[in-house]
DNA sequence: TATTGTTATACTCTATAACTATA
DNA sequence: TATAGTTATAGAGTATAACAATA
């Protein structure tokens, strides 16, 4: 009996996700911090609660990484007016930079890890992907980043 | 552009993780002792600095699971006389029915995620995990467990 | 001196429960 | 009452550094 599949993703899916960590840490950042702006880049969750399902983590968890990104200076929190109880966040000057530095660090992650597939590779890749998610999450058609 | 393949990875595996980890949590167990047990049951780790690199973790943080796992009656820890620097760990017969109990729900896992998968689908699959793998990491190689 | 493993300590990510403020 | 978010607290997994025992 070969190794049961999950294992195998699993063992891969580590591998890989320290080496882009690695990368992250190097540009500065984390995993946390790259998932949270590249979510409010995409601009598609009106507030921490949609931002935090995008993200796979709970608001508590959530409020959590952005008091370390506040305290950093890479986002503000603001009221918005309409409803004061909802947190308006926007990335500062040096979010931004810290973004593009993360998204360089994402890319070459990337490159590194797509090289010697082709096209065809890739896409049967995503739909194999696609389709364990599937299998485990029948809301896996959800809203998300990633 | 469509979503980085790592990206697409990561989330498949967080996603298929969480599920396993719920399962083997269920039949009383969790990841590193899963880990551990199993390694152990295959017997090709001769000391815990073995162990735990073919688990993916430091010495320490075995340490660390095994404390746990010889509280919980899992393991016990002997001194090797011929060489009594070395811990030689050896399962309990609580040690055995958690393995099988683990080594169920790990069995009911993949084939919940093999759904629908033909056996030449998941070969392709192996292949491109190994070779994602294998372009961040040239000791892919080492021996390993998972 | 080198190796095996432990102890002490701390960090990151995550979570739940109780709370504040707003609606 | 319900919703958005925070605070307080905790737990799991991991790590590094210093150490003890042994070779």
């Amino acid at each position: 009996m070969s190794i049961p599949i999950g294992m195998e993703l699993a063992h891969t899916a580590r591998v890989v996700g320290r080496a882009f960590d690695e990368r992250l840490a190097a540009a500065g950042g984390s995993r946390p911090t790259w998932l949270v702006l590249l979510a409010l880049k995409q601009g598609r969750t009106r507030n921490q609660r949609e931002l935090a399902a995008a993200i796979g983590i709970r608001g508590a968890t959530l409020t959590h990484h952005l008091n370390g990104m506040e305290a950093e200076g890479l986002v503000v929190r603001r009221r918005d007016p309409q409803n004061r109880r909802v947190h308006v966040l926007e990335m500062t000057e040096a979010g931004e930079a810290m973004f593009q530095r993360l998204a360089v660090a994402a890319r070459e992650h990337d490159a590194r890890l797509r090289a010697g597939f082709g096209e065809d590779e890739l896409a049967q890749l995503r739909d194999l992907l696609v389709r364990l998610r599937r299998n485990v999450d029948d809301d896996a058609s959800a809203a998300s980043v990633v």
